[in-house]
DNA sequence: GTTAGCATGTAAGGAGTTACATGATTTT
DNA sequence: AAAATCATGTAACTCCTTACATGCTAAC
């Protein structure tokens, strides 16, 4: 999964397209809308800040921290917000849909932000995703069929693991495409269970229905 | 999430452990190994079979190629084995079940070569596997409790989704870990297909039927 | 006779990591 | 007084990618 071009960047634009943070606050914040819990550098989000600000994308002001409790000190945080440029790239990077956007990493950075964007474009982006999963559900498919018998078990059960994941997750993505769509998903089947159980109501509701095979 | 630390090396070592070949042929092979179906560039392939061979793991012998329908011709093709040293080497990375070695990546192809390694170092590193995942979940949890009332729809439904995968990705492990013991699982809790259909002894019968859906 | 696949490589560079360096503030 | 956490950065390095360069063979 690495047709990586750059996921931090855009990931900032958004964050900081919310509301302004600084350098600290915002690693946390990554670290999640980055998905995978991986932990984000230091040595890699202060110098990307530096090349934001230089592209004058973003700029960053010196608060003296307006600490709860005041006094003078506490050190000078770096206060970021998107510039007016910014918010125009920012736009402009949401509304490219191409195939560059439905690869693995950076999909789920542009879906983090759907919020910001428009129904259509989500919906290009959803579908174009979509058909690249069951792009390499048939590649990888076939691979599987014409090699099974040189391997052994564990190779293969690792691969029929994968296939699975790769199958779950276009069902997800028919779930929100559909929803997308204004369609209400019948009643989930009960396997994917709500992390938690109440949901408000508008919410994206992926009815991710999955039966049981076998 | 990357935590990588040379995915390329062992993997390398492991199907030239299998068989000698060529690296053309091998670059095939790892990208079945590799997992995520991402085509691995000859960039990164040749230098590391450079490096490898320069450590004395693999070397490697000019075929003139032996045609099937022979003739003289043909590029004579490097066809790289494993040396002594090399197969002692990719049997201490295989018993080294350190943390390292259930980082996403490293446990992939850890785990493509389980067929290579003795029972014990498969459970430990299962198991080791397992428990980071969980440790992650909880994680994960709590933020997505403590921050949910400030995320938008979307930003939650990928967090939901996230939790979701490794959750069943636990399950997987659980099956895997059973059967390893030579325990005969229950019927599966019912989201997740049965690892095991019948049970050879000692081998790990995956019982991969992968029926095409419609 | 030209496209597709086999086969091996190099050079430049991108996206990120680790390890280091520094210092203030809060908690124990 | 020590330890944790907040806060900002730099330098060196790693692993891998893209784009290039070369040439042979099989199939259409």
């Amino acid at each position: 999964m690495r047709g990586r071009s750059d996921v931090l960047e855009p990931a900032i634009l958004g964050l900081l397209h919310e509301t302004p943070m600084h350098g600290y606050e915002l690693r946390k914040r990554l670290n999640l809308v980055l998905g995978s819990f991986r932990a984000l550098s230091y040595g890699s989000l202060y110098p990307c800040l530096k090349t934001l600000v230089a592209r004058g994308w973003i700029a960053g002001e010196e608060s003296p921290a307006a600490p709860p409790h005041a006094l003078s000190g506490k050190r000078a945080r770096i206060v970021y917000h998107l510039t007016a440029a910014g918010k125009e790239h920012f736009q402009g990077i949401l509304a490219s849909s191409g195939p560059a956007s439905w690869e693995d990493e950076n999909f789920d950075v542009r879906f983090a932000f759907f919020a910001q964007t428009d129904a259509e474009t989500r919906l290009r982006i959803l579908e174009g995703r979509r058909s690249r999963l069951t792009e390499r559900l048939e590649t990888v498919r076939q691979s599987f069929h014409r090699t099974r018998e040189r391997m052994d078990e564990y190779t293969l059960e690792l691969q029929r693991h994968g296939l699975e994941q790769v199958e779950r997750e276009v069902r997800w993505l028919d779930g929100l495409i559909d929803n997308e769509r204004g369609v209400r998903p019948a009643r989930p089947t009960g396997t994917d269970r709500p992390v938690d159980a109440d949901h408000a109501e508008g919410a994206p509701r992926p009815g991710s229905e999955l039966k049981e095979r076998g």
